[in-house]
RNA sequence: GGGGGAUUAGCUCAGUUGGGAGAGCGUCUGGCUGGCAGCCAGAAGGUCAGGGGUUCAAGUCCCCUAUCCUCCA
């Protein structure tokens, strides 16, 4: 993207078009151009890509088509064209100050597989531009760049297009290559030039609307020579939609289109102002229109705010949206209110939002209310922070404070600064982006994975579609091998008994269930002539199962013929727990709500943990309901069954599902009865009453809105509950009462225990000793009442008391007391404070004593404290407490 | 994944070179009082997150664990 088209304030909108091309209509027309060239159109992918650890985020429309490129699976089609939702956060700091930028954005692309390539690519692009039957752009305002040494596109966009020379910019790498740079630079892959369509807005503004990507070469390694032909290329095409809108709407600014304003007008309304496009509160409201719409879609998927990648992310933008808010004065949550007019908005392409409006609001309120609360206490740290300063005379809140306040207390440096301008301070920014740096060094850089990874997989993929699944009908099957893999690469044998690390198998058909959608995988055996292999975990990659595990007699080639068992037991268990899941959630919407949604699931035999979003812990009455409800429906004995239907049809009747989540066209459903119905790739009983006994065993907090219960089924809840009566009665045994009276006999002995030390710590004596027999012998020396004692038995508190009582009653006074036991001497000094004056100190006077027992000790001037460890020398250490009290006082 | 911080009464938090566990709010009791956080007096309430170590002595210093907050990747 070039930085040509910066613009710093976008002008206020005019609209001269009688009748602007509306931007969803422009996203229609686009996807029916393309399908009218033979392109297969497919939904956009999901935003948050859970399959693909390269990315956080979808960061444009070729992202779903990675392993297409690449000719790693098996295409069903070679042309597609979609509308992508898109996130990116690099350019995060020009969102609003820029009439070009986003976070979130739509991508129009155009894609070909080995298939079309530059002649159709540059061709059908510019039909689409300018014929009057679609976006009917005026050519004269087009101009284009090809890539310095790409005669090709050149040539096609002089002699197909007609373009006069001086409308054909040739560009170095860093503008027209894809990667950027690759040549020089890398990474070696897959790469190409690239041409970009710009439209000229006036004598000073353009816009870049297309690019179209011409991925042709793999790099290995450095120039010369370093970028080879590749056999299949392919286009990769992206056009901006919301950049297009804006040239066809005729606004400056991307945010001025009819998707986007009423949303930077509605920012305006919930902040209490009016938007006015070139005030510094125009661009503070253009963010948080932008941030709004890009954490919606976010948290529509599950991604909630968090201390790590896109959870934090998602925080960071609603974080810096609020603080938006908060700096033009608004000091509630308001944010949430603007999710209804995003879902509005964005209501034709993306309907589903509707469905999670109210969850989304609300936990974007809650993150904002959190957000309000860390300023809150940022700002009673400040308060102090101030205080300080203008005792010391300082009038610049320094770097390091700032950062220590942003990295460890989260309070944003914006803020800070206004804060301190309110009280006439400075703010040193230069030294706050400094320790930022340092900051984030410590923080170390993280590694980057591969955009492109290769694994030894490929090559199955290319001629296979998966591995099929038959576990749903049983636990047993004939199957041949048809991949094996070891320390990362695909062989043809392997004959080496008890590999240390794991060996995995493909094969073409299985009844082992691999690791997904929170089940666990199975485990079981794969034997054949002459060997045997153990499966100790299943999981897949695509649509293949992996079976993992250990040879454990005779050896494997590929090809062989085999027989597949899962152990079937613990299969029946995991079907308890799976089905029990199911009706678990039922019954959590049936009485909590239908905010009650799953976050996250594990299915293990006879365990499962369910994670659902609800605002506050689930009270043991809740509970008590939600577990009977399932029994009841347990012990309903419903039929369960399943059916593979279009995905389409599923949503129509009203099955469950994740929001976000990828599911393939043709889906899955499982239905328990006549209420349950959920879209699962797992595997269940046949009836509701074989889950035998739903226990639950926990109820906890996973995160900020989000609940997790643990639950047993069968024999495992059985045991459960079997243990905790022996629990029960065992105790009962030795408080020797029924079961049913042990609470109230334990609370009865839990207060006898509190009243006894109530009355020990109370007791008017320790270890014998009075305050009244201390004064008793106490000793006059000059007007002062000297006590040197010692208190057997007593501790250091108790010893304290004495002292406290005996300088009450007969002040003033210098009181020292000491115990012995258990190797040890405890020795306490205490003197009135009015001697202090006389230069009387019980930190000082104690040493003495404490010298004699080997011991150290010290405190403040009225009461000190020490030990030694010679209990054999108590008497001596007194008479030499005496000696030194008596010296003192004499000074 | 890494850095910083927190964890003390029901809640919000103080707690200085290691040496008597505190405040405000809330609760309870008694008294006073026409109001908007009523006022006065008194009381109850603590495994200072858990475990280990250093020390005569640890809320305080060191190590480990747990949970939470926060920034960065």
């Amino acid at each position: 993207m070039s930085r040509r088209m910066m613009v710093a304030h976008p002008r206020p909108a005019f609209r001269t078009l009688a009748c602007p091309m509306k931007t969803d209509e422009l996203r229609e027309k686009y996807l029916e151009f393309f399908e009218s060239k033979g392109c297969v159109r497919r939904p956009s992918d999901v935003l948050v890509p859970r399959w693909d650890p390269s990315v956080l985020f979808t960061p444009a429309g070729m992202n779903q088509f990675k392993d297409h490129f690449l000719g790693k699976v098996k295409l069903d089609f070679t042309r597609a064209t979609t509308c992508q939702k898109c996130l990116r956060t690099g350019d995060i700091e020009n969102v609003g100050r820029t009439a070009f930028h986003h976070t979130f954005f739509e991508m129009l692309g155009n894609f070909s597989f080995g298939d079309y390539f530059k002649r159709e690519a540059i061709n059908w692009a510019w039909e689409f531009l300018t014929e009057k039957k679609w976006l009917g752009l005026d050519s004269a305002r087009l101009w284009v760049s090809v890539y310095t040494d790409d005669d090709e596109a050149a040539d096609i966009w002089a002699k197909d297009i007609k373009l006069p020379p001086a409308k054909i910019k040739r560009m170095g790498e860093d503008d027209n290559f894809w990667p950027a740079s690759a040549p020089s630079q890398g990474p070696d892959g897959v790469c190409g030039p690239c041409s970009e369509i710009f439209y000229q807005v006036d004598d000073k503004n353009e816009v870049e609307i297309w690019n179209l990507v011409f991925t042709q070469f793999n790099r290995v390694g450095a120039p010369p020579d370093n970028l080879r032909p590749l056999p299949s290329r392919n286009i990769d095409t992206g056009m901006g939609l919301e950049r297009t809108a804006s040239v066809l709407q005729n606004v400056p600014s991307n945010f001025h289109i009819d998707i986007l304003l009423p949303l930077v007008e509605g920012a305006g309304d919930v902040c209490g102002l009016k938007y006015d496009a070139v005030s510094e509160n125009g661009r503070r409201l253009r963010r948080i229109a932008d941030h709004t719409r890009a954490c919606t879609f976010a948290i529509h998927e599950n991604v909630y705010p968090g201390p790590n990648k896109e959870k934090y992310v998602v925080k960071r933008l609603l974080r810096r949206a609020v603080l938006d808010g908060r700096q033009m004065g608004v000091k509630e949550p308001f944010l949430h209110k603007l999710v209804p007019l995003v879902a509005e908005m964005m209501r034709k392409p993306y309907p589903e939002l509707a469905d999670t409006v109210t969850r989304v609001a609300q936990v974007i309120e809650t993150e904002e209310s959190n957000f309000f609360g860390t300023i809150d206490a940022g700002l009673d740290r400040i308060e102090r922070l101030f205080g300080q300063m203008k005792s010391d005379g300082r009038e610049m809140v320094s770097g390091g404070e700032a950062a220590e306040m942003y990295t460890t207390h989260g309070f944003p440096p914006e803020l800070f600064e206004t804060i301190a301008a309110e009280h006439n301070l400075g703010f040193d920014w230069a030294g706050f982006d400094q320790e930022m740096r340092v900051h984030g060094e410590e923080s170390g850089a993280g590694r980057r994975t591969e955009l492109f990874q290769s694994g030894p997989l490929d090559a199955l993929k290319k001629t296979m579609h998966g591995t099929e699944f038959l576990g749903y009908e049983t636990t047993e099957a004939e199957a041949r091998v048809v991949g094996i893999i070891a320390q990362d690469e695909l062989l043809e044998q392997i004959d080496e008994i008890g590999h240390a690390k794991p060996v995995c198998l493909v094969l073409d058909q299985t009844p082992f269930y691999g690791e997904s959608g929170g089940q666990v995988g199975d485990v079981g055996d794969i034997s054949g002539k002459g060997f045997r292999f153990e499966v100790t975990d299943t999981r897949k990659d695509g649509a293949f199962a992996l079976h993992l595990g250990h040879l454990r007699e005779g050896r494997i080639e590929s090809g062989a013929a085999v027989t597949a068992r899962v152990d079937a037991e613990r299969r029946e268990g995991i079907r308890r727990a799976h089905s029990a899941t199911h009706l678990l959630h039922y019954a959590l919407q049936k009485h909590l709500g239908k905010h009650a949604q799953q976050q996250g699931s594990k299915v293990d035999r006879d365990w499962l943990r369910f994670d659902f979003s609800n605002p506050a812990a689930v009270s043991p009455e809740e509970l008590a309901a939600i577990e009977a409800e399932v029994n009841g429906l347990v012990s309903r004995g419903a039929e369960i069954c399943w059916r593979t239907l279009p995905l389409a049809k599923a949503r129509e009747t009203g099955a469950m599902m994740l929001f976000g989540e990828k599911y393939p066209d043709v889906v899955r459903m499982v239905s328990i009865g006549d209420f349950s119905k959920e879209l699962c790739g797992g595997t269940h009983l046949d009836n509701s009453g074989q889950v035998g006994l739903f226990k639950i065993t926990a109820e906890e907090s996973v995160s900020a809105g989000t609940r997790r219960v643990v639950a047993l089924t069968g024999p495992a809840a059985l045991d459960h509950v079997r243990t905790q009566e022996a629990a029960l009665s065992e105790a009962a045994g030795i408080l020797r009462v029924p079961p049913g009276e042990v609470p109230n006999r334990v609370a009865a002995l839990l207060k006898e225990v509190r009243d006894l030390k109530k009355e020990l710590s109370s007791a008017p004596q320790a270890g014998g000793v009075t305050a009244e027999a201390l004064l008793a012998a106490a000793k006059q020396h000059d007007g002062v009442n000297v006590v040197v004692a010692e208190a057997s038995g007593a501790d250091a508190g108790q010893m304290r008391q004495l002292i406290d009582q005996v300088r009450r009653k007969a002040s003033p006074a210098a009181v020292l007391l000491g115990s012995a036991g258990d190797g040890k001497v405890t020795l306490v000094a205490g003197v009135s404070r009015e001697l202090e004056s006389r230069g009387l100190h019980a930190g000082k006077w104690i040493k003495a004593p404490a010298d004699v027992v080997g011991g150290r000790g010290g405190g403040k001037p009225d009461m000190a404290q020490a030990g030694g460890k010679h209990p054999e020398k108590l008497a001596e250490a007194l008479e030499a407490a005496r000696r030194e009290i008596a010296a003192l006082l004499d000074k």
